[in-house]
Formats: C-alpha cells, sequence, structure tokens
DNA sequence: TTGTATGCGTTATCAG
DNA sequence: CTGATAACGCATACAA
C-alpha cells in the first residue's frame, strides 16, 4: 500500500457507522440525522478526508476533467487559448489534461484514445496538420463524447466549432498592404490540410482579385510544419525571394510561422519593413519589439479558448443529445502600426 | 451509460470463459492453454479491447502517468522543459499530465493534491513564485510520492533536483558585459523568493566584486510576477532609468522578463545595444531576432526536461525507498554577437 | 434515518 | 489449466 489516504470505511469504521451513511453525509444527499451529519462532517475534516477521483471516475463513468490537444503548447497562441480554456473550466470545478500531438496523426490518435480511456468528460480539440483521417474523433464523437474544435477544425463532424474569421484576416490583411502601395504580396503559409490555411489563402487571393492584382501561384508557399521547423520556412522564403517576381511584401500566417519568416529575413539580411514588409497573424507579445511590418494580425486566442469551453459545457450539462450545433466565428484585430511604404 | 466499451467480460462472456482466464491470456501471465489464449487474444484485437486505466489505477494504485507542475506554459524555456520530459515519459510508456500554477501558492496545492489523489506516479515540480510554504509537497513526499524539483527548487525537501547554473549564467553575463567596456549594469530580476533569483543576482554581484566595480543596490529590481505582468517590468526598468546611476546596460534573466524589458525599452525610444546594452538568459527563439545586446544566456531547457524525468524514473523504478539525492547542475551557454561598445 | 448488498473493470488469491 | 471470489473506493437501490 503505497499511500495510506483516508477513505470512507475508516471514517465509518472510527465512529462505528456504516460507509453508506458517511457516503451520504459527505455529499449532503438525502436526509441523515443533522447530529450525525455534522459529527461526521467534522471528523472528515479533522482527519482530512479527500474522496478518491479515480474511484469517482470508475464508478460514475466521468472524471469532472476535460481534454485538450494541440498541435504545440511552445506556440503563444495555443498557450494563450489553453489559458482561456482553464480560466473558465477551473471555475466550474473541472480539471484540464493538456497534451501534444506534435503535428501527427499517430500521437494524435493515441493521445485522444488515452484521453477518452481515462473517461474525460470533453475534448477540445485542434486537429493536427498531419491528420487526414478522422475515424478517432468520429469513433468517439458518435459514442456520444462531446467534442469541440477550435482553430484547426473539421467539416466531418457536426459539433460545435471556433475558428477565427481567418478569410478577413488574410483579406485584411493583404488588402492593408495593398492600400499602402505594395503589390507583390508572397504568401509563406501552412500545411495545404488545414482549415485554417485554405481560409486565410481564400481571403488572401480575394483581396488581391478585388484590386486587380493578378495571383501569381508562386508566391504562395506551404510550410508542412507550419513553422515549426525552421529549414522548411527558410527554404520556402528563399524560393520566393529568388523568384523572377520579388515580392516586396509578405504575408505569414500564425505565431511560428511569421517569427521563422523573421528570422530566416534577418539572416539573408533584408531589413522589414525597408526591404521587405510583413503582416504577420501573431499573438506573441514580442511582435510588438520586431517593428516587422507596418502592422500585425492579432487573434483573440484567449477568447477563442473561452468560447470554445463554454460552448463544451453547453454539450457536456445538456441532458439529451445536442443537435443544433454552431460554428462560432471571431474576429481577428488588424494592428496599425505604419501606414506609407 | 454513456460509452458502450468493451470490457473483460463482454470477452469472457463471449467466448464461455471466465473473467480470470481472459485476463491472464490478455496479460500474459500464468501459462493458459496457448489455444485459448490465441483465441482470445484474437477475438479481443478484433472487438479492439483495451483496458480501462481507470480501474488499473485504482487497483494499482498507480497510473503510468507523471504530473508536471511549471507556473506557465507560455514561456518558453518551460515549454521547452515540457518538450524534454515528454520525450522520455513517452519512450517509457507513461503519459504526461501538464498543469500551470500561474505563481500561484493556492493554485499549486490544489494542483499538487488533484495530481496525487489522481496517482500519478511521480511528479516534476519548478515552484510558484509565490510559495514559501512547502508543506503540500513535503507531506506527499513523506507518503512516497516521488518528487524531483527542476529549475525553481528548494532545499527544504531531500530528493533529486535539476537546476541551471545560474551563478555562473550571471556571473558570465556580468564580466562578458565588463570585459566590453560596460560598468554601470543593473539588474532587472524575478522574484527575490526564488532561487533561482538569488543564485543570479549571487553571480552578477560577484563578477562585479571581481572587476572592482562597486554594486549599487539602487540597480537592482525585483519584478515579483517575474515579467508575466508588463506593468510591473516597465515600472522597474522606469526606476532603474531614472535614477543618479544610469545603467549603461542590463542583466535580465528569464524568458518573459527579458522580453518584457525588451518592449519596455522600446517604448522609452531606447534603442539596443547603441543606448543600453542587454544580456537576457532566454530561450525564446526570437531572441534572434531582437539583436537584444552583446549576446544572450541560452538555458538548456529541453535537456533539464529530460533530466529531471530519468531521476524521477529512477526513484519510481527503485523498489527499496531512494536515500542518496543527487542534484544536477546543468550549464548554460554564451552566445557571443557583438562584442564591442 | 441507517445499514446491506451490489457494481464500476481489473487482477490476485485460492480452489478445483 | 481454469474458475469463483474478493478487493481497490465510492455511490446507490433496496431493505430494515
Amino acid at each position: 500500500m503505497k499511500f495510506e489516504t483516508v477513505t470512507i470505511k475508516d471514517i465509518a469504521k472510527a465512529l462505528g457507522l456504516s460507509t453508506s451513511t458517511v457516503s451520504r453525509a459527505l455529499r449532503g444527499s438525502y436526509e441523515i440525522s443533522s447530529e450525525t451529519k455534522k459529527l461526521l462532517l467534522e471528523y472528515a475534516e479533522k482527519i482530512n478526508y479527500r474522496p478518491n477521483p479515480i474511484a469517482l471516475s470508475l464508478k460514475e463513468r466521468r472524471s469532472r476533467s476535460i481534454g485538450v490537444i494541440v498541435c504545440e503548447i511552445a506556440n503563444n497562441f495555443f498557450s494563450q487559448a489553453i489559458n482561456g480554456i482553464e480560466s473558465i473550466a477551473y471555475n466550474r470545478g473541472y480539471h484540464v489534461i493538456i497534451s501534444q500531438s506534435h503535428e501527427s496523426f499517430e500521437r494524435e490518435m493515441v493521445t485522444v484514445q488515452h484521453l477518452a480511456s481515462r473517461s474525460v468528460d470533453g475534448l477540445l480539440v485542434s486537429i493536427a496538420s498531419e491528420t487526414t483521417d478522422l475515424s478517432h474523433f468520429i469513433e468517439l464523437h458518435e459514442k456520444g463524447l462531446p467534442i469541440v474544435f477550435f482553430d484547426r477544425i473539421t467539416n466531418e463532424i457536426e459539433t460545435h466549432k471556433v475558428v477565427v474569421n481567418n478569410y478577413k484576416g488574410a483579406y485584411d490583411a493583404t488588402t492593408h498592404l495593398i492600400n499602402n502601395g505594395f503589390k507583390k504580396i508572397a504568401h509563406i503559409t501552412g500545411s495545404p490540410s488545414l482549415s485554417i490555411t485554405m481560409e486565410r489563402l481564400r481571403g488572401y487571393k480575394e483581396a488581391l482579385e478585388a484590386n486587380n492584382i493578378p495571383h501569381d501561384e508562386k508566391l504562395v508557399q506551404y510550410c508542412h510544419h507550419n513553422g515549426m521547423i525552421y529549414d522548411e520556412v527558410e527554404e520556402a522564403l528563399m524560393k520566393v525571394m529568388k523568384g523572377k517576381n520579388k515580392p516586396d511584401a509578405l504575408l505569414t500566417p500564425g505565431d511560428r510561422l511569421t517569427t521563422s519568416c523573421m528570422t530566416a529575413l534577418k539572416k539573408m539580411g533584408k531589413k522589414i519593413p525597408e526591404d521587405i514588409a510583413l503582416i504577420g497573424f501573431t499573438n506573441t507579445n514580442l511582435a510588438d519589439l520586431f517593428n516587422p511590418s507596418l502592422s500585425a494580425i492579432r487573434q483573440p486566442a484567449f477568447e477563442m479558448g473561452q468560447v470554445a469551453t463554454e460552448l463544451l459545457f453547453q454539450i457536456i450539462e445538456s441532458k439529451r443529445p445536442v443537435t443544433d450545433f454552431e460554428t462560432r466565428v471571431l474576429e481577428t484585430e488588424l494592428f496599425i502600426r505604419e501606414t506609407t511604404k
């Protein structure tokens, strides 16, 4: 016996009562004589009794904890989102279990299974970029596990979703660059398998179109590791910079991608924004220091975590199966720093 | 019944065997007829049987998971450390449960209790800056829960510890500044309640002393929130900059503190390193972009996570109580960028 | 109002 | 080689 923890049995024995009486007193159910109740509660307090959550989980098939799975916590967008998640969950007495997929499909699958078998009451998921097969989620979702997708979502599963308006963010950013005299705007972006990547691409393209700027495919480069692997970003940037149609501005989505691009530019001896302008989607507070560009697109990460968690509790707490799911769209903010070329 | 998960009972019923037989076959214990064993394993595979970890935890009083508690994951030092932790833990088939204290004593206490009651097999802890009373750790440690402290440690508990050589890091950084002609070096640092803060202070002071530079108390400012609250850092910096003895260089430990200082300096219109030099302890890859200073002190965060986890497993896996604890000290690296004033 | 018995999923002990 | 039973800590239907 590793830990001699106090159990309901110990209390029962010590006070000459049955375990059921103790149990009832402790959780205030049934009316039991307020006398023994008081006695019990005092004793429990005295010997510092704590119910065993594992036993509870086994019995009740729930754990009062929710699982979160993101690609990386070393990404300010996600760590801020997690803080938003915690802010809601802890208020409700829930614990938050954080896991990373590191963009790996395999890892995501294993982790999700593990969380589910640990009886998490719900799951907050931002899909790994490697993932195309969603059956591990579908299976659990069909079994009734509440899932809310945030940021990186899928259309293959009917549930609540929370996203940033990536389309509008990219559209606004691109338009802003155009309005300030930039015409050759490159787009170094993330994995094309991600919903957010395609939304951003759409915004970028439509902004060009609206301004009668022809779209040059070669100015768009995908980084399958979303900026986590620096060399990939550098190579993508190099391709664009060494092309015929040399860009005068850069649109980069995501925290890591943006900062990797900045590092690469610096390494190439390019000054921002003198040599090339840059607008990034980033929540890194460091961004203020970079003077990276005209501006930056700020994503409401904390709020996204909060909203996703509230929606998750909506499912968890509803007695009957939820059928009317919604997709909440949060707006980005364009932080304007300089406005001239 | 929320989830219809397959249990050992289902298998037993389906195959007309007893649960004990099934259990034995599944875990390969005892010699049971290789015929029924094969049958069983195949069937289990077919219906995708997964043992219920909660039931196992209840029975075995262990969970094959370890808990990590840090102040913030939105801090590159810690998120990198966590990646190091995971890299070791997952190889051993252990899961990692990440929690944040947000520097709050209360939160740390609650979380630690929760992890313990969830039967984590061990704890990796970096102490919250608010914490002075360690009884929540002491109690668990005495009950036999393996604990390893990393980065922010305590002398009140005898166990394995892993730290960065903060003394030498600060000494080297300060010496480097002095060697490059800086003499009025301010030290904006973290909470004085932290072991790391005091070690760094010692290194800073001794480097000054070794170079016959008098130590001006007013050049040292403590930020009790370790850079998480920007205004506090700005105020500290302001105090130093507006003092009589205006510094020509800055030594800032920690990821958040360093970057907050840089933001504040920028806001004050100060250029780094032209107006003021800066050496920070930082693992932010962004640091490369800042050109923050002559150099930077890099902490081996990933490695620290790995070492701490290995030490933890050393305790977890030893059958008899461990008595010879060690404190592992990892060296920082001084990344030199510019060498002239 | 309180006690007894049962079960959550699994393994260990003991009998057969 | 296999099966019945108890136990891990708790909650609850049922009985008293």
